[in-house]
DNA sequence: GAGAGTCAAGTTCCT
DNA sequence: AGGAACTTGACTCTC
């Protein structure tokens, strides 16, 4: 039997006004002489963005999803180089502690998942210590909202720069260069176009990192199609975890655009991969990344009442035998 | 208000 | 060497 509980990411198509992402471009930061009132007017995109978040987090609750992907663009210019001296996280405490004691009071599982420039296996000191920023800002927002940043944070390995193994060497040096407690908040994920399941495996067993493995980048890039024979070296990076197995499950928009995220999730391809490790986890957390967002998850939801092998817990988690 | 073009950041592909 | 595509939600400007 395993336990699947299910997610969706950032933001809802349902709430109006809900942009956890509100932003300033640097231009118009610029245009603003007062520096004083630019960085007041960052600080209140930040603060509406943390407020909007809990609301998300509410409107999550409510329909029983307790998995759930936090924006990363919580804060705006958070690591411009010309605004270094802005101490954002000072006026941030307040809501990040109302998102804190709400997930205090309900059994929620949120985490985030840094865009693509951060990249660990660069060998640009210079991109790296940007990465590094990136991923400090990560852990005091968890942090703040009072979270144990273990293994909240996923990533991609980085760029090939033409020669995948040596690219692949590099994030083994690099790792060093990562403090201790930013290391133990990672995940890696298995890609679409460069470091494929066995490459997300390799390091992940080497470096002590949870795999999240991409069934859907899975299917798009792969050196061998037959992931099921490496499924359990997956679960087993998870064991030394306080948390379950992590997934993300998307569906190809088309043929043509195998890659591209579509709206919903198609449920057979789901059910598919559900067949192949029922049994072999406890618990697995799907994080449904589609256009669609919350009503993405909810259609699937839908979809999955006929299937008469899945029993219901509550409105986004089941269990399969 | 709709629609087109732009945005801090990286990498890859194309010329 | 330099520019566009990638992919993305939100912003900005124009009409």
């Amino acid at each position: 039997m395993t336990i699947v509980r299910l997610g969706y990411v950032a933001m809802s198509m349902n709430l109006q006004n809900c942009s956890p992402s509100k932003t300033m471009t640097f231009t118009q930061f610029e245009k603003i002489k007062d520096r004083e009132a630019a960085i007041a007017k960052l600080e209140k995109i930040a603060k509406n963005n943390i407020a909007n978040c809990l609301r998300l987090l509410k409107h999550s609750v409510a329909n029983d999803v307790r998995f759930f992907r936090l924006s990363s663009k919580l804060i705006p210019l958070a690591n411009h180089d010309e605004l270094h001296d802005w101490h954002y996280m000072n006026n941030l405490y307040d809501g990040l502690g109302e998102i804190a004691d709400f997930l205090d009071a309900h059994q929620m599982r949120v985490d985030f998942h840094p865009d693509h420039f951060v990249v660990l296996n660069s060998s640009n000191s210079e991109i790296v210590k940007m990465s590094l920023k990136t991923l400090r800002m990560h852990e005091q927002l968890l942090k703040g909202m009072r979270i144990n940043p273990e293994h909240r944070c996923v990533l991609h390995i980085g760029g090939a720069y033409d020669d995948k193994e040596k690219a692949l060497e590099q994030f083994i040096h690099n790792w060093g260069l990562v403090p201790v407690s930013l290391q133990k908040m990672l995940m890696l994920e298995n890609d679409d176009t460069t470091f494929n399941m066995n490459d997300a495996l390799y390091l992940c067993e080497k470096l002590g990192v949870p795999h999240v493995f991409d069934y859907h980048h899975h299917l798009a890039y792969h050196d061998e199609s037959d992931w099921e024979q490496h499924w359990g070296r997956v679960v087993n990076t998870w064991e030394g975890s306080g948390l379950p197995v992590k997934m993300h499950i998307s569906s190809p928009k088309n043929e043509k655009e195998f890659r591209a995220h579509s709206d919903y999730i198609d449920v057979q391809m789901f059910m598919d991969f559900l067949t192949s490790i029922k049994g072999s986890v406890n618990r697995v957390d799907c994080m449904i990344e589609a256009k669609q967002k919350d009503n993405a998850l909810f259609q699937l939801v839908h979809d999955l009442k006929k299937y008469g092998e899945i029993k219901w817990i509550d409105k986004a988690s089941f269990e399969i035998d």
